[in-house]
DNA sequence: CTGGATCCGACCAGATACTG
DNA sequence: CAGTATCTGGTCGGATCCAG
């Protein structure tokens, strides 16, 4: 299969390296650094505390009470991944009592601008997606 | 449902909308459409769907074959979401036997902009994430 | 104040079998 | 070919108690 079938897409234009990557055939999902990476921010927090501290660093109490409807166990666990995956930067302040600020690493800074790309579509269409979704739930009945 | 309509504040800069937002305080997690659209896309495939069928309309065993780890339930289950939030059209073939064919919607097409560039971000730094896995391990020893 | 550890329910997701 | 239905295990995530 040597078809370049590109034109296909009329004014998509976007998929670029994507449809590339993916027609290379050495793809399935199980090398696929997309899904990898993906994988930890799709997750129920990731998204929200890397905006977050994409403003500035944040405290480990201040981020709870910025998040009111997080566990403690939930915030710790998805900080650990990020500083894991070197998106978070953890430093600890040996005061009495003692503190704790997360912020971001420039790794975790860059992730910030392709992210407003997406929370900015979310924005612009979730009244869409809603609307889409009544229409569904109406015509399921 | 008290107040939809949140105003987005168009789309200029990256990270400050999303601040704005926030410090707006009409955030808190519950009314946010963030979350409302995220949940969706964060789940295990549908940003891979979504990415597929922006390269060109699949048929349904096509996308199966395409994406060898996913299971027809997921499948099924998947594409519906994507339906029922007006991101993909399903169109039934009525022939022997029957075909139905998956396509983006123009609401669909719009977020393979936002989507691609959170892809080549991740498709550009996966390695340093790795090989921030590895660091974070090799100290947990 | 910042977590670790444990228990436990809820939901996600795969395998399999069956239908039109 | 394109699904639906059911059973089941694994993981996510909250609540609570405990420790430094």
């Amino acid at each position: 299969m040597a078809g370049e079938k590109a034109e296909a897409g009329t004014e998509s234009g976007a998929d670029t390296n994507f449809q590339k990557m993916f027609a290379s055939g050495d793809f399935n999902a199980a090398n696929c650094p997309i899904r990898d990476v993906l994988d930890q921010l799709g997750d129920k927090w990731s998204t929200l505390l890397i905006m977050l501290l994409g403003g500035k660093p944040h405290r480990f109490g201040e981020l709870r009470r910025q998040i009111p409807d997080i566990s403690q166990r939930m915030l710790t666990q998805t900080l650990r991944d990020l500083q894991r995956d070197g998106l978070v930067h953890r430093e600890v302040f040996p005061t009495v009592p003692p503190s704790v600020e997360y912020s971001l690493t420039p790794l975790g800074a860059s992730l910030i601008g392709p992210l407003s790309g997406l929370i900015d579509w979310a924005a612009a269409h979730h009244g869409a997606i809603r609307e889409a979704r009544e229409v569904y739930a109406s015509e399921a009945a």
